[in-house]
RNA sequence: GCGCCUCUAGCUCAAUGGCAGAGCAAUGGACUCUUAAUCCACAGGUUUCGGGUUCGAAUCCCGAGGGGCGCACCA
């Protein structure tokens, strides 16, 4: 069967319900249009037939005659999920139903699958991922989580240029995995005969820009990392990263909050939100409590990275996590809020004051040479965003590579290596600098009140099948 | 990677050791205002796969595969 190449179209179901709301059960508008969409529903009617038209703004109904339709037999017979095209006046039925009364009509295309239950769609999740083409049909609430997704991106990028922020690009494809603490995939380059690694992060090329001079920039793209998959957790995902030159840890938490309640109020309207059946609000100002502060509340003792590593430890065990012998106070202090507030904090909070020790690419906090000028946004009990004082020093910076490498020879898996590159463009001068990463598709998920990242991305990564 | 749960018709689900079923979809038919149309008829199965126990297995056991959740890793 040869289909058409292409269909003279020129309305949509969206724009046709909205611009013939007021017209009366029975009339008729005089207004001819051409539309074209996915038939939904279709009910026969001996000499009528009713199709259910869908496209990506909404649905109209399709009325066919005997007396008036084209290849009346044939519209009578379409398949559910046939995508066609339709010419004919714009009116409303008898018993209400605005439609395109069809005078003539083409099959664009057959569906040789049908599209699920017309009641239950498609629930189950192997089906709806692996083939994410016919949940989109099936399920409306799976378009809606996608575009919810997309509108998110598009209010983050429409907020930072408005601030004068330019997007930038930088390289996926590695010699060193580094700006985060995470195993990366490896891929060969045939004409090097080298192994790239991808990018865990877009961090220190981003800084290396601001070296040159961008003094402010994001990149919102993809990263990888190769590790466990789980509702929050898929191996590629996409982060947001920021930089701003001349600014603070505290000048870019005011910056985080207004992004992402701009995101939700640009996308929903509000700031307060339901995100599975509980209330959130992402409302500014956030709260902001020391790492230490809180971690004290919930273990009902004074704790710090001034504590005795002794006590931190014996709390560490009481929680049944066994501290590694290469675990300063710092690492123990970061565990042990892990191990107690991490899962309770659901309104986005700001943990401040990151230990030092595993916070290798942030400055030193200004009043206490254990910590550094580092946050990370807790919401719905996980990770949202991280951001710091950038560490500008390459003395420094050296020095805390050299930590890294320290802890990877003492058996520690996930740990930065040491980037001379990166060092020598420090060695050009960063100016003081504030940068921040937001886990977009975290942020996705609460806005669009999605359960699973897998909801709000299109194709998740999923096993290949095998034969049994 | 580990643990628990799960997998029955194209889709959504029944069948609680005793004949494998329904609704929708599909197929054939009736019907000039339907809305998940309705009505009649027809068809659809290696119960994910491979073993085992049993007179008898969708059901119980073992193994494999896919998925869900939790743990670990991490954002």
């Amino acid at each position: 069967m040869t289909t058409p190449y292409n269909f003279d179209h020129n309305s949509f179901a969206g724009d046709l319900q909205r611009d013939h709301a007021a017209i009366g059960d029975g009339d008729e508008t005089g207004v001819e249009v051409a539309a074209a969409g996915r038939v939904m529903l279709l009910r026969t009617q001996g000499k009528l037939a009713f199709a259910t038209m869908r496209d990506s703004t909404g649905e109209i109904q399709l009325f066919a005659l005997s007396s008036i339709t084209e290849e009346f037999e044939s519209f009578s017979k379409l398949h559910l999920g046939d995508w066609v095209g339709v010419k004919g006046e714009v009116v409303r039925t008898k018993r209400g139903e605005l439609s395109i009364k069809v005078k003539t009509w083409e099959t664009l295309a057959v569906a040789r699958h049908n599209f699920g239950d017309k009641w239950s769609g498609i629930s189950d999740h192997d089906l709806r991922y692996r083939h994410r083409e016919a949940d989109l049909w099936a399920n409306p609430e799976s378009r809606q989580s996608l575009s919810r997704r997309s509108a998110v991106i598009r209010s983050l990028r429409e907020q930072l240029w408005a601030q004068g922020f330019i997007e930038v690009e930088t390289p996926i494809l590695s010699a060193i995995a580094s700006g985060a603490a995470a195993r990366p995939f490896t891929t060969h380059h045939n004409a090097f005969d080298f192994d790239f690694s991808l990018r865990i992060a877009p961090e220190l090329w981003l800084k290396r820009l601001v070296v040159g001079g961008f003094e402010r920039i994001f990149e919102l793209g993809r990263v990888f990392r190769n590790e466990g998959i789980s509702p929050r957790h898929n191996p590629e995902f996409t982060m947001i990263e920021l930089y701003v030159a001349y600014w603070d840890v505290y000048n870019m938490m005011e910056l985080t909050e207004q992004l992402c309640a701009g995101a939700a109020q640009a996308v929903l309207g509000t700031t307060q939100l339901t995100y599975q059946d509980r209330e959130m609000s992402l409302a500014t100002p956030w709260a902001r409590r020391s790492m230490a502060e809180l971690t004290s509340e919930a273990v009902g003792e004074e704790v710090s990275v001034h504590s005795s590593r002794e006590r931190l430890v014996e709390l560490l065990s009481q929680r049944s996590v066994v501290a590694n012998d290469s675990w300063g106070t710092g690492r123990c202090l970061a565990e042990l809020f892990e191990a107690t507030c991490e899962d309770g904090l659901w309104n986005p909070t700001f943990v401040t004051d990151f230990p030092l020790e595993v916070s290798p690419l942030s400055r030193q906090h200004r009043d206490d040479d254990l910590l550094t000028e580092r946050f990370e946004v807790y919401c719905a009990g996980r990770e949202l965003a991280n951001g710091f004082s950038e560490l500008n020093d390459p003395d420094d910076q050296r020095k805390r590579f050299e930590d890294q490498a320290r802890l990877k020879a003492a058996g520690q898996d996930e740990t930065m290596e040491i980037d001379e590159d990166y060092i020598r463009a420090l060695e050009w001068g960063l100016p003081p600098t504030a940068g921040l990463g937001i886990g977009v598709d975290r942020l996705a998920m609460l806005i669009a009140d999605a359960p699973n990242i897998r909801e709000i991305i299109a194709f998740p990564t999923l096993k290949p099948l095998r034969d049994s």
